[in-house]
RNA sequence: GGUCCCGUAGCCAAGUGGUUAGGCAACGGAUUGCAAAUCCGUCUACCCCAGUUCGAUUCUGGGCGGGACCUCCA
């Protein structure tokens, strides 16, 4: 079945088409390591990791490149007095850029780790790429596209026909909105640098390309350096969250374009932000949550994972803590389910002899539709979850078990929110005075001494596991 | 001001020109010593007004309401 995904350059659904058959390129624009990661971050994240993960379940090979930002981001790109994220982090804590930048790659990569993120093949930094950055500034000066300035140098918009194109932006309507640059360099406020002057910087290098001074480059051009160094001049599919089309992703185009001759990419994605409790999350209202404080409120990744990325990536998603407890919910639907399933497998519950062939063959049919129509993962889990349905109440074989628990393999392979596959029983990994309780109460039970049974019963529970009394007999499981 | 998105049952959230989405919660019942888990059942909706149509939640137009981007942001 054909993937068909939204491009946000023709605004349409397109069916993925890699430049080479079989094997998928995907550049995603990562975070800018000057503070914690939150979970709007994560939602852009999630997304590409989803769709890698779906595009491999589909067949292909896929290399995946995702940038870390730790130089040059600027906090007002094209004023003049704009200050790099960087280095307004370090002025604020003491620490030096490096350091700042250091602490919170760090910190994604754990986040990245908690939240089952399948890791890029390459997440490269921007600093560490200042030399392919500067042979693509000298060819555009070269080419006479970009232009220099006391010693800063600027992509001159008027040389690239195309610019605009992804963001529908024109020239007038930037005028009118208030993002006015003043900038007298500029032949045009629209212009923006690839190199950057600035004395008082801390991240400097000497000028990595003909004729320019030392300085620090733009925060765009890290991108285009970086994806062409690891996939080529032209990739298929190229990411980010919907605040970068403009001005960074449209920037990319310019410049990649203006440099290689051809065109850049062939999918651009673009993920909706978040809402937290139905009003816009962002640093300056200061109402955003990082993981680490969900984490910190005892959720777990996965809970987080399962409730960022359980609305389609092009749909607003009203991030709330209720909707993590219906995530935590809905997680242990699909593996209490899983585990029953796993006891008939094992032969510790007697299996039926009914087959589900049928089901896993229509549950795998509807997950990948819905995957394939822009990656619809609210479609996919009504899929999984009709699926989780029909393995209850079915009195499964042996054989039927195993194949339903390759199909919840599967889909936990694409989402990866659910969990490892459940042990049959998790009696073995509590602790022993649990198990010891546990007998207790089993002479209680025989005994028909209820008081002392279900008081031996919340004492485990206090303790963080629940007894399930099946027909074959007690066991724990952690709540 | 410009561009764009959305308005679905208690909540979250898919989707469709005429046949039960799904999750969470709630309420009955089965099961259980009582529970938990599970199963069965109940609650069955599409902002408003016109239009197109045999028929619209689903297409068109208008209105109202909410939100996003254009400005640091994923």
């Amino acid at each position: 079945m054909p993937i068909r995904l939204h491009n946000s350059l023709s605004r349409t659904l397109e069916e993925l088409r890699p430049l080479v058959p079989g094997k998928v390129t995907m550049y995603h624009c990562g975070p800018t390591v000057y503070s914690s990661p939150h979970i709007g971050n994560f939602r852009s994240f999630l997304f590409a990791d989803v769709l890698r993960r779906f595009v491999e379940d589909q067949g292909y090979q896929v290399v995946q490149v995702m940038n870390v930002t730790d130089v040059g981001h600027l906090t007002q790109d094209d004023i003049e007095s704009g200050e790099d994220k960087m280095e307004a982090a370090s002025k604020k804590t003491g620490k030096t850029a490096w350091q700042i930048a250091k602490q919170y790659e760090d910190e994604f990569h754990d986040c990245q780790q908690k939240l089952h993120v399948r890791l890029p093949h390459h997440m490269p930094r921007a600093t560490d790429f200042i030399a392919q950055m500067g042979s693509i500034i000298d060819d555009l000066l070269q080419k006479g596209v970009a232009y220099q300035q006391n010693g800063n140098v600027y992509f001159e918009i008027a040389k690239f026909p195309g610019y605009g194109k992804l963001s529908g932006k024109v020239l007038d309507e930037l005028e009118d909105g208030a993002r006015i640059a003043v900038n007298d360099e500029k032949k045009d406020p629209r212009d923006f640098a690839l190199w950057k002057t600035d004395s008082k910087h801390q991240m400097q290098w000497d000028a990595p390309f003909r004729g320019g001074a030392r300085g620090f480059p733009g925060w765009h051009i890290e991108c285009s350096a970086m994806s062409m160094h690891y996939l080529g001049p032209q990739i298929d599919i190229h990411t980010g969250g919907e605040d970068n089309m403009f001005p960074h992703h449209e920037c990319e185009i310019a410049q990649t374009e203006a440099h290689t001759g051809k065109q850049f990419v062939g999918i651009w994605m673009h993920a909706r932000h978040l809402l937290v409790d139905n009003t816009k999350m962002s640093k300056s209202l200061g109402n955003f949550f990082t993981v680490a404080d969900i984490l910190a409120k005892g959720y777990t990744g996965l809970e987080l994972r399962y409730g960022l990325i359980r609305v389609q990536y092009r749909q607003a998603l009203n991030f709330t803590l209720k909707g993590l407890d219906e995530a935590r919910a809905a997680i242990s639907r699909v593996q209490s389910a899983r585990q029953r399933l796993v006891r008939f497998a094992q032969g510790l519950e007697r299996a039926g002899s009914e087959d589900v062939v049928a089901a896993v063959a229509k549950a795998n049919e509807q997950f990948t539709a819905a995957m394939s129509e822009d990656l619809n993962v609210s479609e996919a889990l009504a899929a999984v979850f009709d699926f989780v349905g029909v393995c209850n109440k079915t009195e499964v074989s042996v054989a039927g078990a195993k194949l339903a628990l390759a199909a919840f393999a599967r889909f936990e392979d694409v989402l990866g929110c659910f969990g490892d596959e459940p042990k049959a029983d998790a009696t073995g990994d509590a602790p022993a005075e649990l198990l010891a309780l546990l007998e207790q109460r089993k002479a209680a039970k025989k005994a028909k001494d209820w008081a002392l049974a279900d008081s031996l019963r919340d004492q485990i529970a206090a303790a963080g596991w629940k007894i399930v009394d099946a027909a074959t007999g007690a066991r724990l499981e952690k709540l």
